[in-house]
DNA sequence: ATTAGTTTGTGAATTACTTCACAAGCACGG
DNA sequence: CCGTGCTTGTGAAGTAATTCACAAACTAAT
């Protein structure tokens, strides 16, 4: 198969957000041009993303709702639920573990980790804050899929090498450093900095 | 002046971190080549990035990274101090209420709105919580040039509603919904679903 | 001074992404 | 069962982003 465009699986994401309203909504039927309006993108962009995996829709009428919404999960690999890990039990980390949206979508929080011995032990809702060092032995018993990496940037680069022995194929990184990881590993940043600064930027370079 | 790619604008906040870095390290200069491999591009691209705002290497020496980062900063808006406001008390607004990282660049969060009236009047550090409805009214005194939109999915487009006619032109938005506003307003989106579903994507098409 | 060794800055080439534009397919009404 | 009105799916065209590749400029050493 071609290989698929971030760009593309972050449309495809949000495209299913969409159509989860609409089936509230309790519309049956929904055109490219109005997942176009949603998203702010044009009808050609919705087609050609969708056409990448398979005709979905059909000419004169538009694309069935939960047909739609019932391919996209799949495409997406939500079907199953994914098992996640979270690294650092600091403020972000916390807030990650009580977020409820996770479950809801099918990745369950399962465990949590950090190298502060004053953390280690302390309970959020159901789990319980364990040290690193277990990380790779727990992750023998209980394949993790996912690891939330939420820790200080001095200690991320360490905890990831821990992350990537484990066997853990995806990280969702929160530490302001660009990791590096084998390439069978898959990460994805989210830098609260880095987006600030790109609203400061926009802000100081308006109408010029 | 040409028009800047949102992408390019996150490598040059990605430069800018790294800068720091190597500054702490006590390193004068820095190649491109250097710089790309921090941040798994390549030293075209750096230069390239760096050339739409001008000159600022020396060649067969590299950059000063002192000078790189004074010219990164200036660029990205961050010689003056932002001010910020949180919408939406809920356990991300409170996360980023207390998160450090802010203040360091000059991001200034001055207060919080809620339109949850359990929560109004509660403090968090030196901040109490508002009433949105004041949001108006408290930014005719003092201008915020920056709103974090951390609301229910819900509660969002009434939100952003308000902060738009507050005057507000960037927006950080956290809720799951894509943000309808006037064209001469930024947005960037953090969805966590998004980002998630992203990486269950790359595991469930891993090698086809 | 001259040479050897680097590294920048940037047009040109390439690759990736988006939009255009239209034939083909389907629903519905007469 | 034929025409009208929509909407999809998709090559082709267009636009944007990235990488190549090399002349120009600088350092340091002899």
């Amino acid at each position: 198969m071609k290989r698929i465009a971030e760009s593309t699986v972050r449309r495809l994401s949000l495209y299913l957000s969409f159509l989860e309203g609409i089936e509230r909504q309790g519309l049956k039927t929904v055109s490219s041009d109005e997942l176009a309006r949603l998203g702010g993108t044009t009808s050609a962009q919705v087609r050609k993303d969708l056409s990448l995996f398979g005709s979905f829709g059909k000419r004169g009428l538009g694309y069935s709702v939960p047909e739609l919404s019932e391919k996209l999960r799949e495409i997406l690999g939500l079907g199953k639920q994914w098992c996640v890990c979270i690294i650092g039990a600091g403020k972000i980390g916390a807030a990650l573990a009580r977020y409820r949206g996770f479950a809801e979508r099918g990745f369950n929080v399962t465990a949590v980790y950090d190298s502060d011995e004053a953390k280690i032990g302390k309970r959020w809702e159901s789990l319980t804050v364990r040290p690193i060092s277990e990380l790779e032995k727990d992750a023998a018993k209980q394949d993790f899929d996912i690891a939330v990496v939420a820790t200080p940037a001095e200690n991320t680069a360490a905890v990831v090498k821990q992350v990537v022995r484990a066997g853990i194929k995806a990280i969702l990184n929160f530490a302001p450093v660009q990791l590096s990881v084998p390439s069978d590993v898959t990460v994805r940043n989210v830098n609260m900095a880095m987006e600030l600064e790109g609203l400061s930027f926009a802000l100081s370079n308006r109408s010029e």
